[in-house]
DNA sequence: GTACGTGCAAAATGTTTGCATCATT
DNA sequence: AATGATGCAAACATTTTGCACGTAC
């Protein structure tokens, strides 16, 4: 669909259509995917396009408020085109990175008491941009 | 002082000089730093360092549950010693880590409902390993 | 037409590895 | 004495950069 480049134009960034391709391509991503792997998803569709690229559109992205970049442990980054507040959900043994479903997911952040979050502005002198929380955990195998 | 050395003796680790070298230093941080950062540090003190050595030692210290390895959005791991619950607070513009004092934080985590916590591993499969809380913050200019 | 994005290759950065030597147990 | 840690340098992985060319506006 066709609203990217009007969702591009609104955030001031050229319409290319690599830059298309990849943000469309993380948007529909369930993976948080790493920039090789969406390089790896991108390139058979796209005639032109290359890793160096996927790094600066991604960088873009992030500056214009559309992708985020997650914290990971591994020194390689992952990526999420949903800014919107969800939990994740890290797999400590294979690094991916999965979302808590919604409903699950605000029943904890609508808790987190604004009043403390203030009070963590003051006594620390900075401007609380947003609270992530990310649940470390092991896939289950004792069920 | 020297229960470092019972420390590690419980935990199976060898007693090297640099080894206790570095988890000292990272013990009395305040900073947590990267493995370069902590190799700045101990290095003059210590007649033979390399950098090698502080990485494996950072691994072997993660291994054994004494230190942990803090998420990062720049692809380049600062570790804690700190392996109690605590909030961090992540500088957006520096990627600086600092810790939220003890009282402030507790009044976020201890209100994240356990049911909550235990329907997340139902729905996902996973067993929770501990549950990590980010502030994404920029240092407040407006005052 | 101009400004900015792109591909490519090279460089920079952060981390890991292989191997001979050395230290702890 | 044996096992495992160390230093060094080289390898590796990820990300960034410089530059000539191409594309969107």
């Amino acid at each position: 669909m066709s609203c990217t480049r009007e969702l591009f134009q609104r955030h001031h960034l050229r319409c290319t259509k690599q830059r298309m391709a990849i943000y469309e391509a993380l948007r529909d991503s369930h993976s948080h995917p790493t920039a090789e792997a969406l390089f790896n998803m991108v390139k058979p569709n796209t005639d032109r396009l290359s890793l160096a690229t996927v790094y600066n559109t991604l960088d873009a992205l992030c500056e214009a408020g559309l992708v985020r970049k997650l914290p990971t442990t591994n020194g390689c980054c992952r990526f999420d085109a949903d800014t919107s507040h969800h939990l994740h959900v890290r797999c400590l043994e294979s690094g991916e990175i999965m979302d808590v479903p919604e409903e699950l997911g605000s029943q904890l952040v609508d808790r987190l008491p604004a009043e403390v979050l203030a009070q963590i502005e003051k006594a620390m002198n900075v401007k609380i941009d947003r609270v992530q929380v990310q649940i470390m955990a092991r896939t289950d195998t004792t069920r």
